[in-house]
DNA sequence: ATTTATTGACGCAAATATACGTCATAAATT
DNA sequence: AATTTATGACGTATATTTGCGTCAATAAAT
């Protein structure tokens, strides 16, 4: 997603290591889990729940809204953040594609 | 799992982050899923299949090596890597217990 | 109209990740 | 024994990520 090389790799892979990375980081872990469970809250009310300033926190935000895991609607002077539902969903299935692909046989075993 | 803040949140979402940090590169998926199709093979080898200089490749392999994902067993010159299957398969457990935690109801709707 | 919030954009410093080349070491070959 | 192979350690340059403070802009409140 970001380095040169990165591109040289299948396009599945690309996009499955894109989903992977947004997830690295613990608070944008702990963002969308704020965000399933109040369903939808404004960004200052995150950063109340995490260790890190406001602007950090808006960083994150900015990230998982880049890939598309989230969603802001302004509303006045505030704005409103949450999950966006598809995206996500597509997120799993690709997640799942791939952690489904590395499955290994029952009787697998080091052979050295 | 590696910058400072990152130890101030839940031991769980550490704990998942650095999984999928692991996977946040195409080129250790790519590892995985080779080594999962040949099961056991030579690092030399796995270059050969990659965009990549021998010793980057090595440096990936040494980065899942070191969460354990993969392990190494040195077979005279040469050394044999191979996935860990029960890593694996806690990864994927832990993997699976964040995503499923951000399961949305059926109704789910952006309200702004 | 003037403050007071709330946000996002911007820039900066420090920490990490990526990608490679070079060397040293040990095994295999000649 | 000398050479070739195979690997990992080490160092380096560059790119990216983190984390945060400051500013500007807009909305809300006084």
């Amino acid at each position: 997603m970001t380095y040169a090389k990165v591109e040289l790799f299948d396009q599945d892979l690309q996009v499955a290591a894109g989903y992977f990375k947004a997830l690295s980081h613990p608070a944008r872990l702990a963002i969308l889990k704020y965000l399933t469970e109040s369903r939808v809250c404004i960004s200052g009310d995150i950063s109340n729940e995490l260790p890190l300033s406001r602007t950090t926190v808006n960083q994150h935000l900015k990230e998982l809204k880049e890939i598309g895991l989230i969603q802001g609607t302004i509303n006045g002077s505030k704005t409103n953040y949450c999950l966006n539902k598809a995206k996500i969903e597509e997120m799993k299935q690709v997640l799942n594609r791939f952690t489904d692909s590395v499955q290994l046989p029952e009787d697998f075993s080091c052979k050295s």
